[in-house]
DNA sequence: CCTATGACAGACA
DNA sequence: GTGTCTGCCATAG
């Protein structure tokens, strides 16, 4: 997979998933805005795509922004339910996760917010 | 350069 | 809540 030297935003994006805490989720637009790419979810979508397991990455602490899993059954979406579980985070019916408890706050502070504000806040911590 | 793909996200009916 | 449409981005061919 990894062709060879990974662009900044990948190796950005990758650093960012290596830090999501245990027991804590975070959206693929968090990522890729906290790795300094607000909107390009897709491309923290395609990383994991191309490259998650071989990575070593906490990939099953990755959902989408609706706070759902992504992988589809019989694709993955077992395994990362089964991941998530065994860190304490509770994954309803249709693999949906409360983001208003379990999203990952950088700082911390910005529970409450719009999922749009808490990305934005993270952008901003990262600047300063 | 152009098209296609993907574990996305926001807006809107 | 659901379904659809559009915009994004990185990467592969």
């Amino acid at each position: 997979m990894d062709t060879r030297r990974e662009s900044p935003f990948t190796r950005e994006a990758k650093r960012i998933i290596r830090a999501i805490p245990r027991g804590r989720v975070a959206t693929y637009g968090q990522v890729a805005a906290l790795a300094g790419r607000p909107g390009a979810a897709r491309g923290v979508a395609w990383i994991l795509h191309s490259s998650s397991a071989a990575a070593a990455l906490p990939w099953h602490r990755v959902i989408n922004g609706r706070g759902g899993i992504s992988l589809g059954r019989g694709r993955g979406f077992e395994e990362q339910r089964k991941r998530l579980a065994a860190e304490g985070v509770a994954v309803g019916r249709g693999g949906r996760v409360d983001l208003r408890r379990f999203q990952w706050e950088p700082k911390n502070g910005t529970a409450g917010l719009s999922r749009g504000a808490r990305d934005f806040i993270g952008v901003l911590l990262r600047e300063e």
